[in-house]
RNA sequence: GGCCAGGUAGCUCAGUUGGUACGAGCGUCCGCCUGAAAAGUGGAAGGUCGGCGGUUCGACCCCGCCCCUGGCCA
């Protein structure tokens, strides 16, 4: 019996992801993996646009609602639950189907992706440095520890800077910039991207944020605001909760919040095409073409 | 019909007492990204300064006429 793969769906944000991966899943008998890093949170639902039970057609969906709006997500742990979801579905003959738009997640679940760890004392002490003295100092602080690490980081990446220098002095080694080379753990992955114009995209954003707001989001953010949500740093920060967080707190109007919301999905999804273009491994389908499902399915060789 | 304000980058608006537009934010495009990634961050391209004439060595900035927008008065 020849392994079963490991198929990914990955794409821009409202492209039509979830549809076809729980198509796939169909097809294959396969079990849908959620990576999208705002999922794992119970009750950020309608903002995430996770797709409700009703809708799964019985297809079990993985990596959902694991974590309370109140805690932290980081991606290595998340790569570690997703490689023993992955190992579960396989052991039982089903094929994973990993959906999400999150491209370092992703990356970080099917390549040769090992983080250095983490150590919370220093990271502490580091962003605590970081608002003292600000970027472009602890950059020249980075510089004197690692010239390569702050060659290769910009002096005004608060974020980058601060981690690099957490791993430096954890491990007593250079840091190393740069993001490992695009190589499978598993040979037997494949990547199906679904393409979709700008202009198209845009349109679907704009209207799956109307949507949201029909649906109710603003009185799930509140319910959210309410369990902890502004405790945080993760889920906080998610598209739409903080501009929503923003309106409730009486810093902009519902509708700017709406708006913002809006054009700031559209960079997130420039951003995110980015990172899925230059992966030369995926495989484009479009996202309204008829054929798609059976084009991907073609693919993976099933 | 008269008066006032305004017409400068795709959008919102700065700016020059006449000397090659110092523009800004947003948007667009391109890039970076290893424990917050729906996060964080760098760069680039865009303007015949409403139109036509005039004054001037030289006008986006002065003058005239015209067009457009908003407001006020009739």
């Amino acid at each position: 019996m020849p392994t079963l793969p490991i198929v990914a769906v990955v794409g821009a944000t409202a492209s039509g992801k979830s549809d076809l991966a729980l198509a796939l899943a169909e097809r294959l008998r396969g079990e849908v993996v959620n990576t999208d890093a705002m999922q794992v949170y119970r009750g950020m639902d309608i903002g995430t646009a996770k797709l409700p039970p009703a809708e799964r057609r019985g297809v079990p969906h993985h990596l959902l609602d694991l974590l309370d709006v109140a805690e932290p997500a980081t991606v290595a742990e998340f790569q570690g639950w997703a490689h023993e979801v992955i190992a579960d579905c396989r052991g039982r003959g089903a094929v994973p189907v990993l959906v999400g738009g999150s491209a370092l997640y992703t990356r970080a679940i099917l390549d040769v992706f090992e983080f250095p760890g983490t150590d919370p004392e220093l990271r502490a002490r580091y962003d605590a440095r970081l608002t003292e003295i600000g970027p472009e100092a602890l950059h020249a602080e980075l510089a004197a520890a690692d010239p390569a690490a702050a060659a290769a980081i910009n002096s005004r990446n608060g974020r980058r800077i601060v981690r690099a220098l957490e791993v430096i002095a954890m491990t007593g080694k250079p840091y190393v910039a740069t993001l490992p080379a695009p190589v499978y753990a598993d040979p037997a992955s494949v990547q199906i991207g679904v393409d979709i114009d700008r202009p198209t995209l845009d349109l679907r954003i704009a209207q799956r944020v109307e949507l949201m707001w029909q649906q109710g989001f603003v009185d799930e953010v509140r319910r959210l605001a309410e369990a902890g949500l502004r405790d945080g740093i993760t889920a906080n920060r998610a598209l739409g909760y903080r501009q929503v967080l923003s309106f409730l707190d009486g810093e902009i109007t519902e509708a700017e919040a709406k708006e913002q919301t809006i054009s700031g999905t559209r960079r997130f999804a420039r951003r995110q095409d980015s990172w899925f273009r230059k992966d030369d491994r995926i495989s484009w389908v479009a996202y309204d073409d008829p054929d798609r499902v059976e084009k991907a399915l073609a693919v993976i060789g099933r």
